[in-house]
DNA sequence: AATTGCTTAAATGTTGACATTTTAACAAAA
DNA sequence: TTTTGTTAAAATGTCAACATTTAAGCAATT
């Protein structure tokens, strides 16, 4: 089949069911909309989604690779609870993935790419002059960090983490409310990474994220202490 | 049944057929008795197995996440071709996550863990001495690298070594005629990370596991660039 | 009141049939 | 020969019913 009549006829009906579920499933336990450390009824969902329970049982599999939620046999499925240890956890792992994505990004980057990041941190640069609120927004946040990981061009390191861990940290952030995305000292780091990623220097870019990531985490480490 | 065992998949002999099923398919591609690149016919093998499709599928959900196949929407999935550059992106993510992992084992590990430790790079020592082979068995290789893991106390990263990685590298070396295990230099090199972890060093533990990975991925680099 | 054991209801695991899509084979046309 | 279009077969996706296990409710007993 062509792929011009693929895109013309199919845009994006052509997906599967389960696919479908997947996605819906996702971003309802990112957003909260099913709370952590609550049960997958595969019957109850299956009724209110007004599908099968074939296709919902795949999904449920799937969102059990993205670590989204723990399955036991015979008992069922359960959202992931976002515990303090965890989420320190998952701030140590994306620290040794992504000082590594950063140090490869900064040998394997296409000047292209190199631009995209200007542009990306341009437009925060921008937003947080003319806004009041001194924070990125997540998006963007998101955006820069995955144009870094998909700079690395290893698809291990990426799938490691853009498929996993960061499903589970925006899960963390989306629902916790003083967790916003980053404050005007975060568009400096970005700034220096990509300044690392231009000198092409491996060293100081593993570094710069580096110290970002723990950055975020210690902050992360004293609001979740206080509370 | 503990955390650990939860979360790394690791069912138990009296399990739901899914679960056999992963486990069954999973060996099968790890030891080529499923060729790398082949596809996985549903109907084929539900036939050859005497299973119906349902708990086949799921048992292939879950090796997609487990990075042993990839699945595409309307054409099946095909078992994970491990070409160089590959299995050298491997070795790059192992070398971020192990040398975080040894990092934090320093500082987490109980004293019975280190204890075990020196029974398994003992057995190996003795086993160099004894035989006249100069490599250590894959599964006592394993084992210290697992204990190690382990030890970290972190279960993201464990996760991400034991469930994903090490399967793609078992698969790897499993299927690699040339690919034995280590050197007696590899014992050399254990053996100072068990004397970093017992000194509580997290800095030395890590420098020296990174070592001991590039010098893994530096060997395989040769041997794959002759052929 | 707490515990044990039985019974029933509900949930998960499994199956086989049905629906839709893809693939292959093959004939016709350029 | 190559391309296009049609058709049949096989594969994947989906569904609804059945089987087995777990959980809940409720007596009966201590």
């Amino acid at each position: 089949m062509n792929k011009i009549a693929d895109f013309i006829f199919t845009p994006t009906s052509s997906n599967t069911l389960s696919n479908e579920l997947t996605v819906t499933l996702r971003d309802a336990i990112i957003t909260g909309a099913i709370k952590q450390g609550s049960k997958l009824s595969e019957t109850k969902l299956a009724k209110e989604l007004d599908v099968s329970r074939g296709p919902l049982r795949e999904a449920i599999r799937r969102l059990e690779g993205m670590n989204l939620i723990h399955h036991i046999a015979q008992q069922g499925a359960r959202v992931v609870t976002l515990d303090t240890e965890l989420i320190l956890q998952i701030y140590e792992t994306r620290e040794a993935l992504e000082s590594k994505a950063s140090a490869l990004a900064a040998v394997n980057m296409s000047s292209r790419e190199i631009d995209e990041l200007h542009r990306i941190i341009d437009a925060q640069g921008k937003h947080l002059r003319e806004s009041e609120g001194a924070y990125i927004s997540a998006e963007s946040d998101y955006a820069f960090h995955e144009t870094v990981i998909r700079g690395s061009k290893n698809k291990v390191i990426e799938r490691a983490l853009v498929h996993e861990l960061y499903n589970l940290i925006k899960m963390f952030r989306y629902q916790s409310k003083g967790a916003r995305t980053s404050t005007t000292n975060s568009l400096v780091e970005h700034r220096q990474l990509v300044y690392a990623i231009e000198q092409r220097d491996p060293v100081l870019a593993e570094v710069t994220t580096r110290r970002h990531i723990v950055h975020a985490r210690e902050r992360i480490e004293r609001r979740l202490k206080e509370a």
